[in-house]
RNA sequence: GGGCGGGUAGCUCAGGUGGCUAGAGCGACAGCCUUACAAGCUGUAGGUCACAGGUUCAAGUCCUGUCCCGCCUACCA
């Protein structure tokens, strides 16, 4: 007897499949196959630590992918890697180095970026034993990382490609900065937050005048950078002040009050203070104006010379906390107005960033937004689910410069070089041998390059781009990408741009974005709201498969999907319930073993075997379309009821009668069947379905001998025709079944007790197949006395009865029943019987239906009507002998 | 200010191009340790498909408006 243990222990069979599938080379992929290439490149994780929630169900939907392919013959490749991730990981070390009393500026450039590859060799290690364990079919002898010499190799090839086609640029500029990782950001990366803060009101006194122009800002503090005041050039109020002079308080320099159309006459007082240096509105009045850009704070935050004495060296916030005071001391603060604003922050540090002017490199990606417009509009990548396309529009027709160069240290260095005789730029791939000015000494650029650049070339630079590789040759374009919705814009359209940009070819097919994942309460989970699962915890605590599943089950279209506990829970009871439905087969198949040389003849096959095969045909049918079209959820929950309510609940009871009768064909079917659905399962649960299905016989094809190693390699099911003629006859069958149950059950027929089962149907036929197959089936079910079918019986007395159309059960139930459940059970069934007659008859009522709608549509609204009725005279009829 | 998504059973969600008597999981209730599974089995209850109009023979599904919830996006100081 086979020891399977009763319950399934994911941990016991995990780790050895993973390390089978990986030494027997399945998940590598060959450029010199003659089979279809399907490639997917993953997002790559930062290596800022472990995975999250959010790879998981990325991950686990790719390597549903990739494994559904590999199994369908094409030439899989899932190209795996980690990001460097700039600035987030950076953060991570300088919070590191902190506590060690130490930071990055005392230990120098050289030992920063040393100490961030010892931790990136640790983090990626981690990252990838974290995929292996979610059972990630990757190709890891391609691994990258996006700072290896090779994608280095990719972004100065691009750098200096797109830099020489006057894409990429130096311009002084203003930029959003963060005065907490001292660099310069981009609009993405700034993320505003709604915040409370107040309308400071000031007075600015107007020289030779004794009027004051009253101002409202947000931000008094930048006062002391004014160097205008604007008012709109038709605001009658204010006219005649255009061109006079006011005194800026507290330092008491002579700035100009300007008309500009940008000023709003109806918002706050018609009046706006000007500051050039910090604010972008500004910015551009200034610029329209030629006022002096007047920078009054340092890189880190705080207030410079510019500033004054009386507050220099103060941060941002102690500023603002004095200038109020010093207004108010003097007598022109008016009031202070509570209002509530969104305010940027710096999505990586939550810090507020200060827009300033700076020198920046930047890209220009109209050109090439363009062309990644035209790309999509003619179908060259499609984007899953097709709302989002439209966001990608709007995003590309709207799209700004790029601001690409970064103030810090962790990534692509600008291949940028500066003479150090006559400071000209050159963009190269090395340091270059000789300036035209003749000098050969030269300094190259202290920025990195934004980690999204590295991250933009990532479906060729992983193939080996610039250098025309038989990786890029085979796979580029990829087939699929898979990501979040979030970060549509950071990078997939960035991919896109880049990818017209270098190899002038999109760089995949489709774009499938799945939903992030929330809590109960909606909300995204991440670390930070410390309202996320973490995947290892829940692998360990669930298994891997039960995990993929419940990950799979809950992949709808919507933005945001739950993932609540009981989901993982289900995932679990499912693997155990698919264990323990193999386990039954396999316990029986040792004492009836399947014969060497049997071959399946389905025309003699009996009629639950028919059926479930027919099943099995739609399931294989409504599982590939499934996954053709990326419904995860459909090909989890229709393999989830195939198995427990057809196969399970059905099929395996129906097995256990012909066991019963030593008719072990049908436990040999369900084998057959139980393999075909592991190998439809395996891309959602690869290890349970490896583990069953390395434990059942297969049926040897005569004609080849070379049987697949693993169901990682087996082929997808092909679907034959199914057997309408199977399914029907099996539904009456499970319909009489079902009645005679809900009939035991409602009126309290004890478990034990046998009962006798009266059938009458009109119909020669129906009564022929019921005969047939009634008392093979029915012992499985419910414990029956007798059965009689006949075209027409009395109703004994003291029965219940079951209406099924034209069709009629009594089971006689003397001393048993109760008559009043009966008639309160029948009266119900009437009602509700009722209700749809009506319903019915309302619609074939309408001449303008018979005339309109479609013929099927009508004939089997008569049929249903017809049914119906005969239903309600019967249930009438029985109601009126109850009462009697 | 624009745009998008959602409102279906107590909860979380399915319901491609309108057409079987609106489904599933979880939960609830009742009964079962039936020799694969109590992480199981059987039965039951529970829905004016947000609201109001409209199109249509026919609307959960399409159109218009309204009300909520969420998100994305935007330079109102």
């Amino acid at each position: 007897m086979t020891s399977l243990p009763k319950i399934y222990d994911p941990q016991e069979i995990e780790g050895k499949w993973y390390q089978f599938w990986q030494s027997n080379g399945f998940f590598h992929a060959e450029t010199t196959s003659d089979k279809p290439a399907y490639a997917i490149v993953i997002p790559p994780p930062n290596i800022t630590g472990s995975l999250h929630i959010g790879h998981a169900l990325d991950n686990t939907l790719q390597d549903c992918l990739i494994r559904w392919r590999r199994m369908q013959g094409y030439n899989t490749l899932w190209m795996p890697g980690t990001d460097h991730a700039g600035i987030v990981t950076e953060l991570i070390m300088e919070r590191k180095l902190a506590e060690e009393g130490t930071s990055r500026n005392e230990i120098g450039r050289e030992e920063f970026i040393e100490r961030m590859w010892q931790w990136k060799r640790e983090s990626a290690g981690y990252i990838v034993s974290q995929l292996q364990q979610l059972g990630c079919s990757c190709d890891w002898d391609r691994e990258r990382f996006t700072l290896d010499d090779g994608l280095s190799e990719a972004v100065r090839t691009a750098f200096v490609k797109l830099y020489n086609q006057g894409l990429i640029y130096r311009d002084t500029y203003m930029v959003n900065w963060c005065p907490e990782c001292n660099t310069a950001v981009s609009n993405l990366e700034v993320e505003p937050v709604e915040i409370d803060g107040n309308f400071y009101h000031i007075q600015y006194p107007v020289i030779d005048s004794d009027v004051v122009l009253e101002i409202a800002t947000t931000r008094p503090e930048t006062m002391l950078g004014d160097t205008a005041l604007a008012v709109h050039p038709d605001d009658d109020r204010y006219q005649n002040l255009v061109e006079k002079k006011v005194l800026l308080p507290l330092v008491n320099r002579e700035i100009p009050i300007i008309a500009d159309e940008y000023v709003d006459t109806e918002f706050g007082t018609g009046a706006l203070k000007v500051t050039p240096a910090h604010d972008v509105n500004d910015y551009e009045i200034g610029l329209r104006h030629d006022l002096e850009q007047r920078n009054i704070f340092t890189p880190d935050g705080h207030m410079n010379e510019a500033a004054g004495e009386a507050y220099v060296g103060l941060s941002r916030w102690d500023c603002r906390k004095r200038v109020v005071e010093d207004l108010e001391k003097e007598g022109y603060l008016v009031k202070i107005v509570p209002h509530r604003h969104a305010v940027g922050h710096h999505d990586r540090c939550n810090t507020i960033v200060e827009p300033a002017i700076s020198l920046q490199w930047f890209m220009n990606v109209r050109p090439l937004a363009q062309r990644a417009i035209e790309a999509t509009k003619k179908g060259e990548v499609k984007f899953i689910p097709e709302r989002e396309t439209s966001r990608f529009f709007h995003w590309m027709e709207n799209i700004e410069p790029w601001p690409i160069s970064r103030q810090r240290w962790w990534g692509h260095r600008l291949p940028i070089w500066y003479c150090d005789a006559c400071e000209k730029i050159t963009a190269a791939m090395g340091t270059p041998q000789q300036c035209e000015c003749g000098s050969t000494s030269f300094h190259q650029d202290e920025d990195v390059l934004d980690t999204w650049f590295s991250s933009g070339l990532w479906p060729f630079s992983t193939m080996g781009w610039p250098q025309e590789t038989d990786d890029l040759k085979t796979f580029y374009p990829t087939s699929v990408l898979v990501t979040g919705w979030d970060i549509l814009f950071f990078w997939v359209a960035r991919m896109i741009m880049l990818g017209l940009g270098c190899m002038n070819e999109v760089p995949f097919r489709t774009v499938y974005l799945h939903g992030l994942i929330a809590d109960e309460k909606g909300q995204k989970m991440s670390k930070s709201k410390g309202n996320s699962i973490d995947p290892v915890e829940t692998i360990e605590t669930y298994g891997t498969d039960a995990f993929r599943f419940a990950l799979a089950n809950i992949s709808t279209p919507i933005p945001y999907v739950p993932l609540p506990e009981s989901q993982i829970e289900s995932g679990k009871r499912f693997a155990n319930k698919i264990w323990n439905a193999a386990r039954f087969i396999l316990m029986n198949l040792e004492k009836h073993p399947v014969p060497k040389e049997r071959r399946t003849v389905k025309e003699d096959a009996p009629l639950e075997v028919q059926w479930i095969q027919s099943r099995l045909i739609k399931t294989i049918k409504t599982a590939t379309d499934a996954l053709e079209n990326f419904r995860f959820y459909e090909v989890a929950q229709t393999l989830y009821a195939f198995l427990w309510h057809e196969f399970c609940d059905w099929y395996l009871e129906f097995a256990k009668q012909r066991l019963t009768r030593n008719k072990p064909e049908a436990l040999w079917y369900a084998a057959e069947v139980l393999e075909q659905v592991m190998r439809l399962l395996h891309p959602i649960m690869p290890f349970l379905t490896e583990e069953i299905w390395q434990l059942l016989p297969h049926t040897k094809d005569s004609t080849s001998s070379d049987e697949p190693a693993s169901v990682a390699i087996a082929p997808w099911p092909e679907p034959t025709t199914e057997n309408p003629t199977a399914e029907t006859t099996m539904a009456t069958i499970m319909e009489v079944i079902d009645n005679i149950r809900s009939i035991r059950g409602e009126l309290n027929v004890p478990i034990g007790a046998a009962v006798e089962v009266h059938i009458q149907s009109p119909n020669a036929e129906i009564r022929n197949r019921l005969n047939t197959y009634l008392d093979q089936y029915l012992p499985a079910f419910t414990k029956v006395e007798s059965i009689t079918i006949a075209e027409t019986l009395e109703k004994p007395p003291n029965s219940a009865e079951a209406v099924i159309g034209a069709l009629t059960i009594h089971i006689p139930l003397a001393g048993v029943i109760d008559l009043e459940a009966e008639h309160a059970r029948l009266t119900k069934r009437h009602q509700q019987t009722t209700k749809d007659v009506l319903a019915a008859q309302k619609t074939l009522d309408n001449p303008n239906f018979i005339e309109r709608a479609p013929e099927n549509v009508v004939v089997q609204k008569r049929e249903l009507l017809e049914r119906l009725l005969i239903e309600q005279k019967k249930l009438e009829r029985s109601l009126a002998m109850l009462a009697s």
